[in-house]
DNA sequence: TGTAATCTCTCTAGTCACTAGAGGTTCAAG
DNA sequence: CTTGAACCTCTAGTGACTAGAGAGATTACA
């Protein structure tokens, strides 16, 4: 089982500047290579990256995905770390959702306000947005770092 | 009424780089300049940051944020794309409510399933990133597009 | 064996919305 | 008039890719 890199990427769902961005982040161990210098792949980096692929598709860092790759490696350590991780996320994906709710219901509000059809100088989305006591009291001051995951 | 940028920072809670990084996308008219070359406002960009960061709170890209000013700058103009604007932030926030729930309830069945205090080699969450057929069966496929308001 | 189409290689630069730092200048208070 | 804080421009870095250039490798088919 010899795969090249399209054959990886087309298995796994991860594009092939992904793959290759991946080993030059450390996450991919460098592949043997063919006679000409391409990569040559097995199972076992089908399956790292296939455990890289659901990592991230649950919103985990790189960073984080290092370590319980780190981890992997070790199996003889505590698992401790792993849950830990996964907590974390837990807790950051639970407090984007939390803010996200509150994004959402300012939203609807401002959105709910205007017919749509008037000039932009009686526009209620432009005022909502000029006067800040428009809002509901408790606006998230901080929506910019709700929005990133990792 | 002559601000220096940092007293504008303080007065609206956006950051000095953050101003100077406004103007030079645009957000921002270059304002007059003392004497020793540096930047005064009046009341008219405290007004303009103040509907950037408020903006911004919400989720609104920068992108979002021009087309908005724009149409702030021309009253005459029919408010429809700036409710248009609105609506689409507020469908992609609520589409970033739905992902992020979805990953929500695997994150916590994952960290559930793990007690913890085991070797890596027998950890659930490790075990659960590694097999894909130990998710739920709808599992979201690209939470990355997710993490991202705008 | 020849050739054409597709893949792959490395490298650089771009994305978004900032943030950090270097190295130098100006301002306001005392 | 001095001091120290605030300001200036410019470059580079963040995360996690994505796009493109220009060159070399591989594969399928004739």
């Amino acid at each position: 089982m010899f795969l090249s890199i399209g054959d990886l990427a087309t298995r796994t769902g991860v594009k092939v500047p992904t793959i290759r961005y991946y080993e030059s982040r450390g996450l991919l161990a460098a592949p043997v290579r063919s006679a000409g210098n391409q990569r040559r792949y097995g199972r076992a980096e089908l399956e790292r990256l296939g455990f890289i692929r659901h990592a991230r598709d649950l919103g985990f860092s790189l960073e984080a995905i290092a370590a319980l790759i780190e981890l992997q490696d070790h199996p003889d350590r505590a698992c401790a770390s792993a849950t830990r991780i996964a907590q974390d996320q837990l807790g950051a994906v639970r407090e984007k959702i939390r803010r996200l709710r509150a994004l959402e219901s300012e939203l609807a509000r401002i959105v709910e306000g205007c017919t749509g059809d008037g000039a932009a100088r009686d526009c209620y989305v432009l005022a909502s947005l000029a006067d800040h006591d428009l809002c509901s009291r408790d606006h998230p001051a901080d929506a910019k770092s709700s929005t990133q995951l990792s």
